[in-house]
DNA sequence: GCCTGTATCTCGCTT
DNA sequence: AAGCGAGGTACAGGC
């Protein structure tokens, strides 16, 4: 048996009923129309009709792409529910969510085609260069800091907000870290300013506030020095790993780099 | 003309002239494939073999799905480069993204099914019940904020960040509003203080700092107390528009939900 | 280009 | 279930 099923020319009743058995088999929809949608839950919006990507997944998940961008035109997350059924003629396809309350319609004028993909895929993302292996890499090798610092938490609670990593530098001070994969803007400022606050709520201690990221805006900079705060600049590695725990990918990856250097000069 | 042709049993090598000439032409496709996945740019990433559907849109963008989630499991954003090739009986296919420099390559260890979409799609999203819809409801009724209130600037740009609504109370002091389309948290408690610090360093006059949301968590309340700010509960307006302007579409939509009703009750 | 902020953000994690 | 913060966030608007 093969893993696609492939359907055109179809009817609306058809296309239905082969819509909502294959959700209850726990296979991927993938259907080609040309539809109108309609929206409402915590937003509302329509759009009239033109040729769209659906993907229906054995999660809930309903997603609809137009022919540009990488954002969904409509969508509905994991845990919804799918109605398939035939209305003057016509394919509509119903969403639901709960909690929030929210519903698409989906009415399709034409259909150009629907696939049944019965897709196995058992592997999970392996990934770095996260905020994550930023915070490993300062609680491994705390002097990365600076000379003398010691981490005491990470994740470190308080009544407004998680503080990413609090330490203690030589002198004995608290140090209060917030950390940023790539540039930190003021945003980034105004959250560490939120966390030394909080923290000076809990001990009478002297305490620094430190931004660590690879780069920083010239504003939050002004606004770092502003509200007495530092910045270290500092990049999250990148560690290939595979599945297993060893280091061999990137050998593969620079494989690819090398033919893509010899197909296009 | 058909809009859709399908492909399935292909061999690699066809697989990626087709790609290739597909993508110039403009078409959207769509590849159903076991894969593996390499990535590498603002982090790293690969992933095992595993059944996804591929997107390729005509401005570049890739998206691969796994079977669960709403979001992509890797991607490549518009504007990226397509390039499919065969390697050692094997489709390739590799995006490639300039500033930042990011690659991604799809390995196909077998190819499903290959749909090549030339879809239509002239209409736009008309959406509401957005921030935007909350500061408009604002500026043609400032009353809303309070009696006597004067709206001064949307948008209003400081060295330290933009402000939603800069405006005027009937005792003349200033008011800085800043909107949530949604429950309001510690963060937008901390962007007003920013803004509110902001406008001290220009003016001399006495300042007011108003949260305006549907909803606000209990620690963000209470943040917002001890910086001396208000809350004020507020919702965007969800206001139907057609294409043309006028509000017709809710009576649709209603239909449906009534036809909702029928079927599962 | 960079910077700033929103989003029907989604997602994972913790209380 | 709600809150909090990261994200390869994407995306739009300004400068």
């Amino acid at each position: 048996m093969s893993r696609v099923d492939v359907f055109s020319n179809i009817k609306a009743r058809d296309a239905s009923n082969i819509i909502e058995q294959s959700f209850v088999r726990g296979e991927v929809i993938i259907i080609l129309a040309n539809c109108i949608i309609h929206y409402e839950g915590r937003a509302l919006s329509d759009i009239g009709p033109g040729d769209r990507v659906l993907i229906i997944k054995p999660d809930g998940t309903l997603i609809i792409h137009k022919k540009i961008k990488r954002e969904p035109v409509n969508w509905q997350p994991p845990g919804s529910t799918i109605r398939a059924y035939e209305r003057n003629g016509r394919l509509v396809i119903k969403s639901i969510r709960y909690n929030p309350y929210e519903i698409i319609i989906v009415e399709c004028l034409e259909i150009y085609l629907i696939a049944i993909y019965d897709a196995i895929d058992p592997y999970a993302l392996e990934i770095s260069g996260t905020e994550r292996d930023l915070a490993e890499l300062i609680y491994r090798n705390p002097e990365v800091i600076e000379k003398g610092f010691k981490v005491l938490k990470l994740e470190y609670q308080t009544p407004f907000g998680i503080i990413d990593v609090l330490g203690e530098d030589k002198e004995g001070r608290l140090v209060v870290i917030e950390l940023k994969r790539s540039s930190a803007g003021l945003q980034s400022v105004s959250q560490l300013r939120r966390y030394v606050e909080a923290m000076k709520n809990l001990t009478r201690r002297d305490i620094r506030g430190i931004l660590i990221a690879p780069r920083i805006t010239e504003s939050a900079l002004a606004l770092v020095r502003k509200y007495g705060l530092e910045y270290k600049k500092l990049e999250p590695p990148k560690v290939p790993r595979t599945h297993d725990g060893r280091g061999v990918r990137s050998k593969k990856l620079l494989d690819y780099m090398d033919d893509y250097e010899n197909k296009t000069e």
